[in-house]
This record gives structure tokens, C-alpha cells and sequence, in this order.
DNA sequence: CACCAGGCAAGTA
DNA sequence: TACTTGCATGGT
């Protein structure tokens, strides 16, 4: 049997072209907007990048010291900004602290890496898989409640199944290739917000219907 | 107006 | 282990 998921993605590709993501300009801005997506429309983490940017504030050194309580008001617009300000805090103190720099942090094994940004507050595994691929850019999957949504509305995937499982799904059955992880979750995302919401689907006209 | 959005951790039994 | 609840803004 031929993978379903490499055909869903020729036609994802086909229909939406390719979306280049992540929408940030380094992989530290990718990093913190990680964290200000948790469970938030990306509307209002632009607004929140945009504070910090006027702010002079999207810096590795600038948020090692800016006050927590400062940090909170900038990045208001991107919602909980109390536990977001103290996960961005903790997470930026903890990379100054066991690596000193960003790059560093970054060139580890996959998994070493993984493993860390696990083990910090704040940093579950879609936030951990989302900076390993799009800012560390490795060949990590990432899955959200789109990938959830989508595939188990179409039968893909059980209701009941878990992040673990549905990300060895897919990494077992394509490529480790990051430029197709890439490519493939911001397909799903854009596939999802166009026909997949969880109120208001247009399953009828989705363009993998018929998978 | 109620509901939702590119989660996560802490609390309860 | 398996549920439930708190966190919060801005758009539909």
C-alpha cells in the first residue's frame, strides 16, 4: 500500500503552492513566536512581536534582562501574557545559562535537543517540535490540533490518538526530510483554517475529501 | 453574544 | 493514570 500521506501532501501542495513558513525573520523571533502561538490565534502574536520590536525588545541579550512584569505588557495582545512573559523568561535564562547563546543551544543532536526544550517549563511537545524544526531546523514533525482535526475527520487517524503516535505516523511513513516537515505542517495549518475549523468545517469542499 | 485560536501545567480522585 | 481547570486577548 502506497503512502496516503505523501499523495495528501502533492495535493495540499498543488492547491495552496508553498506557504514559507514560519512567518519570522530569525530563528529567535521564530523561537518566541513559538511560545506566543501556545493555544492563540497568529493575529495576536504579531501584534505582540510587533510591540516587541518597537520595543527593541526581540533580542537574545534584551529579554535575558528586561523585567518580567515589563515583558507581560508588551506581548499583552498574544493572551495568558503572565505565564507566557515567565515561560519566555525561563526558557531564554535557561539557554543563557547552559549554553550561552542561541547557536549553541541549536547545534545539538535532534533528539538531545528535544530533550531539553522538554524539560522546560512552558515547552510541551508541539512548542518543543516547532523550534526544533523551524528555528533549529530539524527534521522534526510537528503536529497540532489541526493535524489531529484533519486527520481523524478523515479517518486517518483514531479520535483517541496521541501527539507521539500521530507524529510517528507520519515520520515512519515519509522522508526524514525537514524541508517536507516544513512544507507539510504549514500546509496543514493552512488546509485547517481554511476548511477544517471546529465549528463551521466546509468538509464538502475540502481538497482531500476524497483521501 | 458565545465561541474559538498553530498548548501547557497543575490540581483532583 | 485519567480527567478537569486556569490562563486571556482579539476576531467572528
Amino acid at each position: 500500500m502506497s503512502s496516503h500521506l505523501q499523495d495528501i501532501y502533492d495535493t495540499l501542495l498543488d492547491t495552496f503552492g508553498p506557504q514559507q513558513w514560519w512567518p519570522g525573520d530569525t530563528p529567535f523571533e521564530i523561537m518566541i513566536g513559538a511560545v506566543l502561538t501556545q493555544n492563540t490565534a497568529w493575529t495576536n502574536v504579531e501584534t505582540a512581536i510587533d510591540n516587541l520590536k518597537a520595543a527593541n525588545m526581540l533580542s537574545f541579550e534584551a529579554l535575558a534582562t528586561i523585567n518580567v512584569e515589563t515583558l507581560a505588557d508588551l506581548i499583552r495582545p498574544s493572551g495568558y501574557y503572565n505565564q507566557k512573559a515567565a515561560r519566555l523568561k525561563g526558557l531564554i535564562l535557561y539557554i543563557a545559562d547552559k549554553h550561552g547563546n542561541l547557536q549553541a543551544f541549536f547545534d545539538q543532536e535532534t533528539l538531545a535537543l528535544r530533550e531539553e526544550l522538554l524539560s522546560i517549563k512552558g515547552i510541551g511537545p508541539e512548542t518543543a517540535d516547532s523550534i526544533s524544526l523551524y528555528a533549529a531546523e530539524k527534521p522534526t514533525f510537528v503536529v497540532d490540533t489541526y493535524t489531529h482535526r484533519i486527520f481523524s475527520r478523515h479517518n486517518l487517524l483514531a479520535e483517541e490518538s496521541e501527539y507521539h503516535e500521530i507524529q510517528e505516523m507520519f515520520m515512519d511513513e515519509l522522508p526524514k526530510d525537514m524541508q517536507l516537515y516544513n512544507e507539510y505542517h504549514a500546509l496543514i495549518v493552512r488546509l485547517g483554517k481554511e476548511y477544517c475549523k471546529k465549528t463551521k468545517p466546509r468538509c464538502n469542499e475540502c481538497p482531500i475529501k476524497d483521501f
